[in-house]
DNA sequence: CCAATTGTTCAATAACTTTTGAACTAAGGA
DNA sequence: TCCTTAGTTCAAAAGTTATTGAACAATTGG
């Protein structure tokens, strides 16, 4: 691990509720369940944002301990903190996700081109 | 009923996360939870903000679909909208006011003073 | 070594949100 | 009617967040 992330217990409602309340992040965080276990990159979320924006709202999710970013190489691999944010709010991160999942207005990952096959 | 509300289907799950990602709001949201099927009015919240502020803040709340106000004579009378909620988004306001009830950081209505017997 | 790939940082700007006080409306009671 | 109570509206100021492009690392492959 390399960039700064709060422990499990330094994660605060508020703060997680805020950063889950924008469309972008939000769809980020649904792709990451939708693909849990896999490590993503911040590649895999151009369709959602420019790079750099891309780059601000996933430290925003990291800040925030929704999310972890591992330096590997010149990537970041990206994984959902779920252990920790159920353990600190139960059942709040899957009734966020299933909300999400409902929502066709929200935007989405691999929603604007072809899908790409593993 | 006299201000306009979402209907249920135009609740959006962004916005009532944004809006429920804020300090004060949470802390009415709490409030109204733990006194459920009492409409309050906006007096019983004036130890978390001025009156204007809370004008503000009721009217975000409000316009989010996540309460109900209701001219009564001068009053407002707030209520959650629970079965709303509960029917958009399964699970998530049992667990937003769960998780902000563990939390003594946050603020809450009747800290800073001696409570009022009903 | 050189070039490409992956992502960050910085500064600027644009766009919102929150907070404030003063002025206001509307209802209810004396 | 006049005063009080309850809350809103408005405009301004303050603060915060989101978005952009250009410049910068760091790693990897040729």
């Amino acid at each position: 691990m390399s960039l700064p992330h709060p422990t499990a217990d330094q994660i605060s409602l508020p703060i997680v509720l805020a950063v889950l309340g924008d469309p972008t992040r939000l769809a980020i965080v649904r792709y990451l369940a939708s693909k849990e276990g896999v490590p993503l990159n911040c590649s895999k979320f151009l369709d959602l944002a420019s790079k750099t924006n891309l780059s601000y709202h996933l430290a925003k999710l990291r800040e925030a301990g929704v999310t972890r970013s591992e330096a590997v190489g010149t990537s970041r691999l990206i994984t959902l903190r779920r252990d920790d944010l159920d353990k600190r709010f139960p059942g709040l991160l899957d009734s966020v996700i299933a909300a999400a999942e409902g929502d066709t207005a929200l935007p989405a990952v691999g929603t604007s081109e072809v899908e790409v096959s593993a």
